[in-house]
DNA sequence: AATTGACGCAACCGCGACTTA
DNA sequence: GTAAGTCGCGGTTGCGTCAAT
């Protein structure tokens, strides 16, 4: 016999999370750091499989990720990085400590890609599209779409910029109903962070980390090949958790500042 | 103001590699 | 050695938002 089932698919919820899933998933991994993902919705008192807990903790709740659009040079290394290793999201994200090979993706193909196209080259080969034409006849296709989308292409750019800048979309103000019925969650959460700070054992954490979860790790692994020594790694790793509790705090008094109408 | 189509992002699906009983 | 579970990855889909008409 080999082990058990992952997840027991009856009964379990599907799609978006809301944000008290998102405490408890958060308050769960900081307590007790991440030893099976098949155990830690159960444990952590949630209806969903491992699978989605992990995607939404590698996607979204993360310690170390990086929130915002991306830069140019970014953008510039990702092109590098795709030409060298093709679609392989995962090991291009490894170079780019708190960024998701899943942002990294759709970042791909909803813009870089149709830049490239802008620019005459091919998403996939990387080679100028009339010549990559004549290597693969299957790349016409791609040539097409992009003489034909150039309008949207303009409104994509501009767009873009619009998508740097921080702004507060209409969506945010039809969740205010549903933030005000989380905002004790949120003030319960902040407490913990707060007790957190003060009694969490930050290296045993870190170390169970390391230990338990290899897309964790892989985070901060261009840290540890930058700084052999595990302690100044460690200091990193601390620094790098510090930062998050600053920028999840950050996101509490959004929600604050949100509400009082700041 | 209403409709429609494109876009962007979060989440799901399915598969392969690896692990474990 | 093998069957079955877990994990991670890449592809795909669904849905909310926005801009054009």
């Amino acid at each position: 016999m080999g082990r058990q089932p992952c997840c027991d698919k009856v009964g379990l919820k599907r799609g978006p999370w809301t944000i008290e899933e998102d405490h408890k998933l958060m308050n769960f991994i900081l307590n007790n750091g991440i030893h099976c993902w098949r155990t830690v919705p159960k444990l952590a008192g949630l209806l969903r499989c491992g699978k989605s807990c992990r995607l939404r903790w590698i996607n979204y709740l993360r310690p170390d990720l990086k929130r915002g659009g991306f830069t140019e040079s970014e953008e510039d290394q990702i092109i590098q990085l795709h030409s060298c290793l093709g679609n392989r999201w995962s090991k291009i994200a490894s170079h780019f400590p708190g960024r998701t090979d899943n942002e990294i993706k759709n970042h791909w193909n909803t813009r870089i890609k149709k830049k490239l196209k802008l620019l005459g080259l091919d998403p996939v080969t990387h080679k100028p599209i009339d010549k990559a034409e004549k290597t693969d006849g299957k790349n016409k296709m791609t040539s097409d779409s992009s003489n034909s989308s150039n309008k949207q292409e303009a409104s994509l750019e501009s767009k873009s910029e619009d998508d740097h800048g921080m702004t507060v979309s209409p969506r945010k103000d039809e969740k205010l109903e549903e933030i005000q019925v989380t905002l004790d969650d949120t003030n319960d959460l902040l407490n913990n962070y707060q007790m957190l700070c003060g009694s969490f054992d930050l290296d045993s954490w870190l170390n169970q980390e390391t230990n338990t979860s290899s897309s964790y790790t892989s985070s901060f692994s261009v840290e540890e090949s930058n700084n052999p020594s595990m302690g100044e790694t460690t200091s990193i790793q601390e620094e790098s958790l510090k930062q998050w509790i600053d920028s999840v705090d950050s996101f509490l008094s959004w929600d604050s500042s949100f509400l009082l109408g700041i």
